[in-house]
DNA sequence: GACCAGGCACATC
DNA sequence: GATGTGCATGGT
């Protein structure tokens, strides 16, 4: 907690969803699925175009992206980037919440063991995109690990070399409380920190973690 | 013009 | 089971 603390006193609170307007209404969740596949390996902005784009299409429904074809998806979410392989991976989702009933709501609320395997069993859903849809579309305590989250907290001595995406998600999950709201925003303080590294080049001055080096007693 | 951004699937060794 | 590669755009 103390170097989460330390992270959003410099950063400040991210708001990253839901907390953004109509985040908790069903077009709202159906655009924070699309965004967790549309932000793989992509910068923010050009997912923020994209989805701009489903959304003048008035396409951000299960309904209208099953309806559509996937040449057109392709050229709405063109501006994300490998956009035929995306157009295939939010077809793939969204065939999943069809056949499970077509309720995105109903869909997101299961048990998340129940649906993490749902959700990872969609061919282009991987741990972060499955653990991100469940965090921040269905708002239920599952903390997302990233690239920055392992180099960060490996330098700082809290995730070993041999750690991967289970072993780094089980350290924070038993040290910290079990809470949808701070693992939210745990996460996009571990994005925003990681961001300031690779600008500074990943030395530690001026770092808010500088002072947990080596030394830390826990996430 | 290189390099990177909130990965994943697939091939290959 | 570890490692490499394709996917493609827009900003720095």
């Amino acid at each position: 907690m103390r170097m989460y603390e330390a992270m959003r006193g410099r950063f400040g609170v991210q708001g990253w969803w839901p907390s953004q307007a109509g985040a908790e209404t069903a077009e709202g969740k159906t655009e924070i699925c699309v965004g967790a596949i549309l932000t793989q390996n992509t910068n923010w902005t050009n997912v923020e175009r994209a989805i701009e784009n489903l959304r003048r299409a008035d396409s951000l429904s299960v309904e209208a992206l099953d309806a559509m074809r996937p040449t057109k998806l392709a050229g709405l979410i063109r501006p994300a980037g490998y956009f035929n392989v995306k157009a295939r991976r939010l077809k793939n989702f969204i065939s999943a919440v069809v056949e499970a009933g077509g309720d995105i709501e109903a869909f997101l609320d299961r048990p998340i063991d129940e649906l993490r395997a749902a959700l990872l069993a969609v061919n282009g859903v991987g741990p972060e995109t499955a653990d991100s849809m469940i965090l921040y579309a269905a708002g239920q305590p599952t903390f997302v690990i990233d690239a920055y989250t392992v180099r960060i907290f490996r330098r700082h001595g809290l995730l070993a070399d041999g750690d991967n995406y289970a072993t780094a998600k089980a350290m924070f999950e038993a040290a910290l409380p079990t809470d949808a709201g701070l693992f939210n925003d745990y996460h996009a303080q571990v994005v925003a920190t990681g961001k300031w590294f690779c600008r500074r080049r990943a030395r530690c001055e001026g770092c808010p973690l500088e002072r947990f080096a080596h030394d830390a007693d826990g996430p």
